[in-house]
DNA sequence: GAAATATTTGCAAACTGATTGCATTTATGA
DNA sequence: TCATAAATGCAATCAGTTTGCAAATATTTC
């Protein structure tokens, strides 16, 4: 997701939120920087993170909580989860309902969003999500045998 | 949701997609219709549809495929529902964080919102979702004792 | 109209993602 | 160094949703 040579340092990200500098809090923020597009707990942990679940999710809330990490939801009750940092401005996302894999599509300026998008004066508003689902490239191909409908 | 002078028929619409119109399935379009917001399962059941829950789900998955209900996922893991007719056009919502009730945002064309967002030729696109957060009018009021973040 | 077949429903059980309680460890501060 | 607070792991719990299966209901065929 962030390019390599732009990447935001999880040590500075923590210090900016006024967050003590765990391990687990570097390591999930190193993961999230490390993925191409959001993750599931469940991906976080079989790709090795060696902290216990709860430990992830609790984890994961502070850092959303502070802003540090978005949180997407889907209709298969999994949420996935994705950095925030400024080298990482807000996108729509793709969630492939048979493989369940979530896709970052191009950037959205905030401008535009708000241009056709209104929310009620007396509302109180934290965040915005945009989701596509539909079939991947992979799992749309011929060859693919589709899971979910 | 649906004005009353322009209500989709449950009936017509199960024919439409060539389902068979069963109880259930003409209640749960009704209570849809009658909603003035998407709702939860938990709603459906608490308003009084004397079915089964899991009868509930299986009809609104019906429903869903046929693309008579649009399914809208929440962070909280529960899933809400609304009716798709021609008269109820695609629009975002707003969720309360902390009462967990579901408001519906001015209508968006589609149009507009392609002009905005581009799906990779490869993926096969079928439904899209855009989902504001934060607190609704009564919760973010004064005199409310907030529940969550 | 009756028998055969398919669809729908209800109930119980299972499954999954996420949260909570609590004791233990680890960090922070006087 | 002691006292206090914060973070972690483990077990248990919870909430939403799905699945298996038998009973009920509808549909088709003869």
């Amino acid at each position: 997701m962030v390019p390599a040579d732009e990447q935001c340092d999880p040590t500075e990200l923590l210090r900016e939120k006024g967050l003590s500098r765990t391990v687990s809090r570097i390591a999930v923020l190193e993961a999230l920087i490390r993925a191409a597009a959001p993750v599931a707990v469940n991906d976080l942990v079989s790709e090795g993170l060696k902290m216990d679940r709860v430990t992830i999710y609790r984890t994961l809330n502070t850092l959303r909580k502070k802003k540090l990490v978005r949180e997407i939801p889907t209709t298969s009750g999994t949420n996935y989860y994705e950095i925030a940092c400024r080298h990482n401005p807000f996108h729509p996302h793709f969630y492939c309902t048979s493989c369940r894999s979530m896709t970052c599509l191009p950037p959205l300026s905030m401008e535009s969003v708000n241009r056709w998008i209104t929310v009620p004066e007396a509302f109180s508003f934290k965040n915005l999500v945009i989701s596509l689902t539909g079939l991947c490239e992979r799992c749309n191909g011929p060859c693919s045998s589709r899971r979910k409908e």
